[in-house]
DNA sequence: AATGAATATGAGAACTATTCACAACTGTAA
DNA sequence: TTACAGTTGTGAATAGTTCTCATATTCATT
């Protein structure tokens, strides 16, 4: 709990330094990102938002999320089928994987695979910005 | 040329084999898939077909677009930003990198990567169905 | 505490990419 | 050539997201 408190302040002072407004609305996407263990989507955390302060529109929550990514606080995915999901920016990089049949998202990280790709890159001129890397898998039986 | 006619030639093969019918409105499209080397969307393909076949609406480039992915002919691809885009299954699977200046795709491929990937899941309990693996890279100066 | 100006808000319209519904048409096997 | 199941174009529908705009709110300054 105190480290969702720390998690919100910690979001609440990047907004503020960018000179973006702490409103109510915004606590209460803060509150429930800083609470998030899940990779929600943004009508999921409106709903969420909703149940702490009532006044949150949806379209709040697709700015504020926007500004929040802007701001490299909140990471946006685009999983295969359906909108686009979010988490905060804790601790490491890591990449996904994600369950076929549960729709479950696991949390993996590689230093081999991102020396790889950026050994790939390197060979053919160019410089990673940014990648994705998504594991569509099954539970092996 | 003889290669592309080749291609097409298999496909609509394929499609007869699956009990596909083979309209003059496909055959413009796999033709348009065949001559293709970028990797463009659905509405480009719409362009290319009707200039080949004026009778060709986006309704059917997309449903023949699902019908030939389902085939496994065709390839989806959700890069960010914009709508899905194609390419024939040719070859070996490769993955992207995505120049994030000009919007170039390029086709690169490693063992590695994949036996990686393979090793990660399996230690989780997993295995990979299928992947996704994108480097939005900058040109190196 | 009050002020004020810039910024944020909710509601719903608009937009983009894609799929669907349906009546008319057409490949294909016999 | 026929018959019928699969396919078509059109336009409407859907999903996810962004935009518009009049009103409300934040917060630095007083």
């Amino acid at each position: 709990m105190s480290n969702e408190n720390d998690m919100t302040e910690k979001m609440t002072a990047a907004l503020r330094k960018a000179g973006i407004r702490v409103t109510r609305q915004r606590i209460a996407l803060l509150g429930v990102l800083a609470d998030a263990t899940d990779h929600p989507d943004a009508v999921e955390l409106h709903g969420r938002a909703r149940a702490v302060e009532p006044s949150v529109s949806l379209a709040t929550v697709y700015r504020t999320l926007s500004v929040l990514e802007e701001q490299g606080v909140v990471h946006r995915h685009a999983f295969e089928g359906g909108g686009a999901r979010f988490e905060t920016t804790h601790e490491e990089h890591h990449d996904h994987i994600l369950d076929v049949d549960t729709g479950e998202v696991i949390e993996f990280q590689s230093d081999k695979i991102e020396q790889l790709q950026d050994a790939i890159a390197q060979e053919l001129g160019y410089e990673v910005v940014h990648h994705r890397l998504e594991l569509y898998c099954r539970k092996k039986t």
